[in-house]
DNA sequence: CAGTGGTCTAGACCACACT
DNA sequence: GTGTGGTCTAGACCACTGC
């Protein structure tokens, strides 16, 4: 970690060309790739807390400063989160008040929690083998095993979203359905305790579609329909697929919000 | 800019208690104030530089640390873009790479430019009154003038996206179906250029939907066809809502794509 | 070359939480 | 009070742009 020579040890940035620019990464980000390799080996679990801002430059060997930028910017991405006072937190999904930030369908009146929490209903849990599409979606090659989960959540009594998802099978040995009917909180919050998988960050991919049948039996509606189609990507750490999720969302009383800045 | 009283003068952050908690205000926000009052005033319009860290330091009687945060802060709300070796610039959505940050709407295959520019179409521009509904979205009194615009927009050929946009009259006096015919660009861009009204945030509401006969005709799709209902209020700098836009979005062949983290 | 933003340091002090 | 994150400063040096 010598300020001197800040050549590029952690080859986090892609280069355009070929060979060419020595690839210059300031300090901070080196800081920024060790402290998320502590993350991804499970040194600091989510909820616990990292050592304090000066411990680290020690460890380091460079000033506070610098540190602050490297958890300033893993903060940002809600990899880490700052509690002044008590200390810097590795970031959970297992928080009141973060609870459904991958969810953004809310309801058209009222805020978040008007409707309490939404019923889970799992309505299948079954282990089989990964077609070609769902394998490109997680990394995964073409038979490989897939642990695939229906369930329909409902809110204030109606169902309102049908989700399919597919887990890969490795790191979610284990995972049945009643695991998932007995566990009350978020899904995420249970892939952190139980296997140690934390998104990060998702892609959506979202569609106008209508119902098949079996669709509309588990959704209570009609054929014609129209439902909001969310194609879901979600990353661990490292860019990482680990979940494709398919979610057909009734929006008669509930909108998918965005916020663009 | 007594540090040594670090009391709130720009009142940002909302105090919780009633009469409580001073509302202790740093530095760099006080600044990151001053500098978005600069912004809102036009003492530097989009495109623009604005003077160089040292200078605004020396301005504020700060160190350059100091700024270097504020403008920090606002680079991240794209309200100024920095260049390194060139200076801080004023965002503007004049440009090439940034051009459809508001736009989320996708093709399938391939990237965003592989279709080429998008084909404007204006279908209708009509002054009006505003209904209960517009004027509560755009914080105006029912009654009160407004600007309503109707158009098509064409990605290779095919009608994909048919929007519906009311614009508050007063701000957007002169705007004509012909000014916005001529104008090649995004349509962002012409309301900074034109009318010194820069869109820096906005909200989407989205819903699937069903056409009505005329929306099917302008959208070349049956009376069965799902379509992404996408509505969006637009904030210049204060919050101020500047627009309502109802857009209607065919995703046969594109899809709405949204980055969570 | 000068001017700009970007990085890094060292130290002082403030605000907050816990004990 | 002690320890944590949060703010502010002053100065040095690096990287990039354009004259």
């Amino acid at each position: 970690m010598n300020n001197t020579s800040p050549s590029a040890d952690t080859a986090l940035a892609a280069p355009d060309n070929l060979a060419a620019t020595p690839a210059f990464s300031p300090l901070y980000q080196q800081i920024k790739g060790l402290i998320l390799q502590s993350l991804q080996s499970g040194e600091w679990k989510p909820g616990e807390s990292i050592p304090s801002e000066m411990e680290l430059a020690g460890r380091y060997r460079v000033s506070q400063g610098t540190v602050r930028k490297a958890i300033d910017e893993l903060a940002a991405g809600h990899l880490l989160v700052r509690r002044q006072g008590k200390g810097t937190f590795v970031a959970t999904h297992a928080e009141q008040h973060v609870q459904y930030r991958f969810l953004k369908l809310v309801p058209d009146t009222g805020n978040l929690d008007s409707e309490g929490p939404a019923q889970r209903q799992i309505v299948d849990c079954k282990r089989l083998r990964a077609t070609a599409d769902i394998a490109r979606a997680l990394a995964l090659r073409p038979g490989d095993p897939v642990l695939q989960v229906r369930r329909v959540l409902s809110f204030a009594g109606e169902p309102t979203i049908l989700e399919d998802l597919w887990l890969p099978g490795n790191p979610f040995k284990g995972l049945t359905a009643e695991r998932l009917s007995d566990y009350h909180g978020p899904m995420y919050a249970l892939f952190e305790t139980e296997f140690g998988v934390r998104m990060v960050r998702a892609d959506e991919k979202i569609r106008a579609v209508l119902p098949d049948t079996a669709q509309q039996a588990l959704l209570n509606v009609t054929a014609g329909t129209p439902l909001l189609s969310v194609e879901r990507v979600a990353y661990t750490y490292n860019d990482t697929p680990m979940e494709l999720r398919r979610g057909l969302y009734c929006t008669e009383k509930h909108h998918y919000h965005n916020a663009l800045s």
